[in-house]
DNA sequence: TCCGATACTTGACATAGTGAAATATTTAGG
DNA sequence: CCTAAATATTTCACTATGTCAAGTATCGGA
């Protein structure tokens, strides 16, 4: 394919993907701690207030083993902000779903993540349009038309 | 301050970031796997192959505490691609260095992860000239002069 | 009915992370 | 010079994440 691509302009742009994805998780961490919650166990609610979910479907999504999702649903379920329902189409099956209070968790997780965008204050509309656009492209989400 | 931005342009922009921070940490770790390192061992190995690097300074740039670094280095230590060597000038403090194989496992990974950049191919040079720059204003590096 | 797949949990283990206490050394004051 | 505070590292106990292998329950098809 396509040769090893070492010159100084590809490499700085990796290295300003890098800076940011450090800054984002960094803001990520510090977003879920202040409502007492781990990386792991934000990103898990975060995905069940989108949708219930198997316990299998989680683990795909977090790219883990399903014994590892039990871990970080034991512990959401201790502190009430997931349940487990049994799914009556397949006894197998245990749906994550998350109570009142983890909803609501969730949703001011959602906020606080919103307002740590804020650097993207420093762009106009039109600029944050081309941003946004070369981003899709660098993720392969081009399709014509 | 400013308001909370939650126009969907915003949102859209934020929400690619986000697969692109997923993209990368799974790359990352990925990469590191190849070499059987983690990613907090590939990380510090790639700090010390830019230069050697007192515990102290490990736990600063990590953004963690230093008696967590104390495990990382033993790993690396025991694997033989890092030494501790003690500081003359301070003799309460240990420089990390990186052993010859350590400084080569450390080159390839550079390389994979080079490699990985790989995606930036999408865009013509004019383009990722555009990117870098609407990245270095997200990130607040932007200095006049 | 029986057998193999599938979903989840459990248990043993490694890594990463924290915080507190112990040790060694440096540095600043008196 | 001597002592006290500060600093660098390690150790220990503890939690969370993650893996893998084994066990249990259920489903589905021959």
């Amino acid at each position: 394919m396509a040769p090893p691509r070492s010159d100084p302009l590809t490499r700085e742009v990796v290295d300003l993907i890098g800076t940011i994805v450090a800054r984002y998780n960094s803001e990520y961490e510090q977003a879920a701690a202040q409502h007492a919650l781990t990386g792991a166990q934000a990103k898990v609610l975060g995905l069940l207030t989108a949708e219930a979910l198997p316990m299998r479907r989680i683990a795909e999504k977090l790219t883990c083993e399903p014994s590892n999702v039990t871990g970080i649903v034991d512990r959401l379920e201790a502190r009430g902000l997931v349940e487990r329902r049994s799914d009556p189409q397949d006894r197998r099956v245990k749906l994550a779903v998350p109570t009142e209070e983890g909803a609501s968790t969730a949703r001011r997780l959602r906020d606080s993540l919103e307002f740590a965008g804020e650097p993207l204050a420093q762009l106009s509309d039109d600029e944050r349009r081309v941003l946004r656009d070369l981003l899709k492209r660098v993720l392969g989400a081009e399709r014509p038309g």
